[in-house]
DNA sequence: ATGATTTTGACAACCATTTTCATTTGCGCG
DNA sequence: CGCGCAAATGAAAATGGTTGTCAAAATCAT
């Protein structure tokens, strides 16, 4: 039945970080599992629309997925080099938001917070290649 | 020359929240300006390049773009409904997110917020959406 | 089994954005 | 002026992720 929804949803937990639709489908089908974009899409929304997984979108407008391992409202912290993901809480950042909405007579306040770096594997990894100008 | 480039910046700043780059289009079209999408588009990535504009994505993935009043870093507070958007500050969120990035190893942090909420005019005028940002 | 219902997936349709490329425009210079 | 070059422009075609279509296949209930 979902069998193909839970398939998505292992190739997902296996990942490290988000992780885009034709990505996923392109592994499933490289691992030789029968299933087609569509269905992977579909998985993927169903997925998102139950709380399963998170999504969020990339600079290009490519939607990437995640499965996290707080069920919880909570934020990202993504290497924008390897794509490692670290979930983290931010109460201070939540009660910013609810602050400055109802401050400006806003309600049902929702919001988008993301932050992104070098993690410490990447930084060091490519250091700025600048000439060994022993001095 | 950058004839085009300052006719769109003018719609932009005439508008009260994000407009898209077709929207954009569509208006100067009709007030029966010569110009075409792609030099829409393009105008519109310049001033972004160049920090005149902020860009932002939509949840279906559209790049929507404003000319804010203040060049230094701010998020923004938008009205889900009507679009208005308010330019905010968030020191606290800045040093959250250094702090969080550091904590975890990772360097050259930088972060997207936004937050969305319903604005006073709107919640309390709750009926079907209608947009009265003209007056 | 048999028909009903849901799921699947190949393929076409969408649509914002980008690319292509030929034309126009701005402009310095002889 | 007129010539030519280089940047700007825009119409049309290409791109590419995502969604819609619809008939075939899997699943279920009786």
């Amino acid at each position: 039945m979902s069998n193909r929804r839970d398939a998505v949803h292992a190739v997902l937990r296996q990942s490290e970080g988000f992780r885009s639709a034709q990505d996923v489908y392109a592994e499933m089908r490289a691992e030789g599992a029968k299933i087609g974009l569509t269905t992977v899409y579909r998985a993927l929304q169903a997925l998102a629309d139950t709380g399963h997984v998170d999504v969020l979108r990339t600079d290009d407008g490519e939607s990437v997925y995640r499965a996290c391992a707080s069920g919880d409202h909570h934020h990202h912290l993504v290497c924008r080099t390897c794509g490692r993901t670290v979930e983290v809480a931010g109460p201070a950042v939540e009660r910013w938001a609810e602050a400055i909405g109802s401050e400006h007579g806003f309600t049902e306040i929702t919001h988008t917070v993301e932050v992104f770096g070098t993690c410490a594997v990447c930084s060091t990894a490519a250091r700025p290649a600048r000439t060994p100008s022993r001095a």
